[in-house]
DNA sequence: GTCTATATGCCGATAGAC
DNA sequence: GTCTATCGGCATATAGAC
């Protein structure tokens, strides 16, 4: 399934707003039917289970970031430019649709539904993959400290996680895009040569 | 409540062991009861409730916790040497206890058990305080970086997370505490002049 | 497509016998 | 302290009228 109905982006987004404001545990058939006027029996017209709706979910996901990837990685740059716009990129992505930030960083909340695992893991894991290219890449030009990639890959990818979750904590409270942009040029003198 | 009966540590203990192998969705009053071969009826012999239990489990987690820290921060030790010190303390801390994972990293799981949170978040945040301690007392000394303290705890404890995820994703088949070595290293040349 | 009503099951928690 | 039995609540999901 990759397309969908209006009713169905519709309970999508929906499904995200609840998660990220009211957390995964208050994800419920009631809850959402009632986020979008209907009563619970009308959304399984649209998904045949609540774990289709998951899937969905998992699958904008993997949609909306793999597109941000492609993009950096046809480019031509140096490998740190490359991992910096991932970098931002990711914290402008949260801040434009904060559900995705939860449905990223939630390695237990989706335990039970198979489906919704694997793609997200698959997602992930592609990105990490061609983020470590970059990193390579960046060796190899001679700008990256010479450690081993994928601790590299841990040092970037974990503070920016710390960052989101900071985020999170304070209820979205401070501008994201900015604060990483901090995060960035610390985590830039601390990686270059 | 600090002190705790036997049937109550072992009560405890069978609820960190449930959660780190079947995960926090499955920890019920029935698979809490199963696993120590009572009825269910029974635990409220000894938690007056469900939330009780979770408590207990933060304040476990809290006294484990600090007794490694206290150690580290009266030691007269280098800056550098005392966040390597609890970098390593926390990966042996972890590998003698898994659930403690689960309990440390986990914003989401027990939202809706107030208690609980502030508790863990307490700790947490108790523990990031001396950290940033080192972390400024290590370029005082002229042996860090000059970055922003709190990017490079993120760094550095983001990238320990991303350990333990990726530990715990392969059901903790590789050694924690050997790998957490290997990745010290590399951080320390990252966060070293 | 949406409504109301309902089936089924699991959860936390309590009562009372032993 | 542990047992069996049971309550009330809420979850997912289905059936049938409109």
């Amino acid at each position: 399934m990759t397309e969908w109905t209006n009713r169905q982006k519709e309970i999508i987004n929906a499904a995200l707003e609840i998660i990220s404001t009211m957390g995964i545990q208050n994800l419920t058939i009631k809850t959402l039917s009632k986020w979008i006027n209907v009563t619970d029996g009308a959304i399984y017209r649209h998904f045949k289970s609540k774990e289709e709706i998951l899937t969905s979910i998992a699958e904008f996901f993997k949609a909306s970031s793999t597109e941000l990837l492609n993009r950096i990685v046809s480019s031509r740059e140096p490998g740190i430019n490359k991992i910096k716009a991932f970098f931002l990129g990711r914290c402008r992505q949260f801040s434009e649709n904060r559900g995705l930030v939860l449905v990223m960083f939630s390695e237990d909340i989706f335990k039970g539904n198979e489906a919704y695992q694997k793609k997200i893991y698959e997602t992930i894991h592609s990105h990490k993959k061609l983020l470590i290219e970059a990193i390579v890449q960046g060796q190899k030009e001679g700008i990256l400290e010479e450690i081993e990639p994928e601790h590299m890959f841990m040092a970037v990818m974990g503070a920016l996680r710390l960052l989101v979750t900071r985020w999170r904590g304070a209820d979205f409270g401070f501008d994201l895009l900015k604060e990483g942009e901090k995060l960035w040029k610390s985590l830039e003198k601390l990686i270059s040569i």
